[in-house]
DNA sequence: CGAGGTGTTGAAAGTGCTCAAATGGCGTGG
DNA sequence: CCACGCCATTTGAGCACTTTCAACACCTCG
């Protein structure tokens, strides 16, 4: 089992690594709105691991001691049934927190989380996370900010599953990687391995793999691996926008 | 086009009302946490109207003026793309708070607002919503627990979509409404039209017909109308909880 | 080179959807 | 009270989409 990475990770000493810590939490919309002095309580009492591929982070339903946030790579939350199939709950860039509404369900994560790819993150303890809600309104407004942000995520999310086919979902997850101010051709990477784009997107890999050749086909998206070239936007918008309820660019609900 | 109720509703008087306004209020998890004086404040700004079926309470992206909570009734939260598609994003009961998160999206509501039977709401200001947030700590973090409890029950709801099939959902939602402690048969009454909880449950009409069909087939479910009568819960859990991360029973995820 | 992981392709089997038609309840107007 | 129309629900048939299972290509790593 790995624990930490090798030591040719650069930030190991305590000394960087709080400061390190402090600049990366002042960064953040949620930690940004503390005080000095608390950031610094926050820092000190802060974790940061660097982790690699395939590592657990937590799981569902164990009793919750931290908090955490993404400061490298992306984390894959799910759950998981007694069968052992797998849902998808998300995929988080950086800067996304998690385990967050733990505090809110018995001190339990509603969802197992793992990273998708080596990369790094920030614990923070939930007795502190605690603490900083009770005592610091602007800190729990951000919270509430972040809270209501994910639940029209969500909902989203929800909506695309009820009207769009697999193409269109995929087609919208790529637009999304898109700069929408570019007005020919533009090329784009895949984040991560398109096995978990397919589990994000709620579709056997096959299905994927199928719905990316239609898209090629629907509306002349190029495919070399992981690396995409979209010739117009516009058609991939016509293609998948009309049975979304969002007005295009929707960036702001990744 | 309606706008309110006949007359032979019983509360119409506004000193009638503002008491009924206020006992409501102080019952309900997130204004019961306000001091009398907060919560009389709130009272006389709140409105409560009954509604009858059909009524439009908001539309997405509309400016939000009211943060509202259901009275009586059911209340659909849907959404609709410019081909006319519908996504039903939750059917709310008694006691459900919706709107407020429009205060954290540029005061615009994410979703539409209706009455998916006659009932009420009250409503209050979102302004006095937003004072309320910002002078009163309990008061936020009320909301914080609101906000991490609906967001579980998006997550379980995708979950379910993704890893349930029709019927599989169908029976999910029938094993809700029962009373887990009963042993032997239990009757239950759907609390809706057929066609809201199909679209609820992200089917079509048709396909939930057939569905309850095959609940009768494969665990002996009695339908008669919006009847159902369920011989042995265990059997049902066997036939659904199978394919859900979620320990049985999960009433409070509802 | 071989092994294992990742992604693609083909064929067959489900699963749910669409369209069309029938059923049945319920309230209205005669 | 009955006929009618409306609406929700059911049923049937065919179709479209997605999954499943199997096989294969490709790449990386040892």
């Amino acid at each position: 089992m790995h624990t930490s990475m090798p030591s040719d990770t650069a930030h190991s000493g305590p000394e960087r690594s709080l400061s390190l810590i402090i600049s990366t939490l002042a960064a953040h919309p949620l930690f940004g709105t503390l005080p000095p002095e608390s950031l610094t309580a926050l820092a000190e009492r802060a974790q940061i691991n660097t982790s690699p591929k395939e590592q657990i982070i937590f799981l569902q339903d164990e009793t919750a001691e931290r908090v955490y946030f993404v400061k490298q790579g992306w984390v894959k939350l799910f759950r998981e049934t007694i069968d052992g199939s797998e849902a998808v709950i998300d995929v988080l860039s950086v800067g996304s927190l998690f385990g967050e509404t733990a505090q809110f369900n018995d001190k339990k994560y509603p969802y197992s989380a793992q990273m998708a790819e080596d990369g790094a993150y920030i614990s923070i303890p939930l007795s502190f996370f605690e603490h900083l809600l009770n005592t610091n309104q602007g800190f729990s407004q951000a919270l509430l900010h972040i809270l209501a942000k994910s639940g029209r995520h969500q909902d989203q999310e929800l909506e695309h599953r009820t009207l769009q086919n697999t193409a269109q979902r995929i087609g919208c997850f790529i637009l999304r990687l898109c700069n929408y101010n570019t007005k020919g051709p533009q090329t784009i990477n895949l984040p991560y391995d398109k096995t978990l784009i397919a589990a994000k997107l709620g579709m056997q890999p096959e299905t994927f793999s199928r719905g990316l050749s239609r898209l090629h086909i629907d509306t002349n998206l190029l495919i070399q691996g992981s690396t995409i070239t979209v010739s117009d936007i516009s058609v991939l918008r016509n293609y998948c926008c009309g049975l979304c309820s969002n007005a295009y660019p929707c960036k702001d609900l990744i």
